[in-house]
DNA sequence: AATCAAAAAGACCGACCGGTCGTATTTATT
DNA sequence: AATAAATACGACCGGTCGGTCTTTTTGATT
């Protein structure tokens, strides 16, 4: 906020350490997220990390919020910029998987990640994680809400059957690109969100693509 | 193999070990698993763990063989129950999301959760992960074929992207079901299936249910 | 140049980690 | 009853964990 010099220093070392954390956490896990090995690939002590939060619970919650700002930067962002309604559906779920299939992240996707190494975990990171994904959730229905509206998607569709079918094939293809072959997982992931759009389009020529 | 009671004694603790790490492991993700907390559980001495299996490694290795087996028996073979074709498909699917749904495992689904937790970690237990999801695609894929052949599915479906499909809608149920709404996500997974089946189905009768 | 708070550093703590080792107990065979 | 192997145990090792403490450095303000 202020543009005084100290807390401009401060708030720089924020960012880089959580931009370092989000790394770092979609490989080891954001419980198993080492304060040591943190503050060690940025090159600064481990007891400055408690001088900017209080405990090493505070900063996975500044993680999680950080790794929604790079989302909302690098996939929904880009999706942003094609024209509403099925359009922009297919763009927001083609820029997503994009970004497993070039592998930006060594370790996958930080959500996927995490959500599933919070499973077992109650508390207030996987609270957080949880808001997280539900206003994922919200911004994908309202997407194909807004198809529907436009009169892209036939009126009868199911708008949250859609939205949760659309993101499990998100969901899929971040862990298959890393566990098997990155390839198939985008080619399968990116096939089925088009056949399904597909089947509840009212203007076919808004999806023009070879195979189906 | 052999009845001799020296051999049987060590079996059966060997057995108990790795049903315990099963459940530990799903819960704090198969590389967090403690050897200490996990002879605790038993009520053995860690030290013990190390006469069976002679590393961290060997014993983590073990402990998915072990789940592949409950998986056959808890998943596979109920739904091997159902007639062949379009009904075992949806035999097994549900199986699956039924198991998630009574919440079995408290801490969710095994290989989807541990999946996950080793996409950046390559090794020897990753590789026996990708061996074991292998084994599970070809065989949803076999299911789906044989459908085909039996002329319940029309015979251009896209075999491989169909078991895609299935299994990536169990794998969004398996994560779901723990971070939000269980309900929710077992109704969408299983009409999601449902649908996409409907689609290729020849014959309806085959999937006689209320809701599309 | 002096000041003073923000920021960073480094030594240190108890707890827990995977793993080793020597020893005691069980069990089938002789 | 004696033996030998399989099994289980408790003490202990070096290393890493999250977290605390005190001290030093930095840099804008006066």
């Amino acid at each position: 906020m202020t543009v005084d010099g100290r807390v401009a220093r401060g708030e720089r070392t924020r960012t880089a350490v959580l931009d370092a954390a989000v790394v770092l956490a979609t490989e080891a896990g954001l419980h198993g997220l080492s304060l040591a090995q943190l503050a060690d690939t940025l090159g600064v002590s481990k007891s400055g990390l408690f001088a900017h939060w209080r405990s090493k619970e505070a900063l996975q919650l500044a993680t999680v919020d950080r790794a929604v700002e790079q989302w909302q930067e690098r996939i929904v962002g880009p999706a942003l910029r094609a024209p509403r309604g099925v359009r922009r559906i297919r763009a927001l779920h083609e820029a997503r998987i994009d970004f497993y299939a070039a592998r930006v992240l060594p370790g996958g996707c930080f959500f996927a990640n995490t959500e599933f190494e919070y499973n077992a975990r109650p508390g207030p990171v996987r609270d957080r994680l949880a808001e997280a994904f539900d206003r994922w959730t919200a911004f994908l229905e309202r997407l194909v809400g807004e198809a529907v509206a436009a009169g892209e998607l036939r009126d009868d569709v199911d708008v949250r059957q859609l939205a949760y079918e659309i993101d499990a094939l998100g969901i899929a293809a971040a862990m298959r690109s890393r566990l098997l072959d990155p390839d198939t997982a985008y080619r399968h992931a990116r096939r089925g969100v088009l056949h399904r759009l597909r089947a509840s389009c009212t203007d076919p020529t808004l999806l023009p693509e070879g195979q189906p």
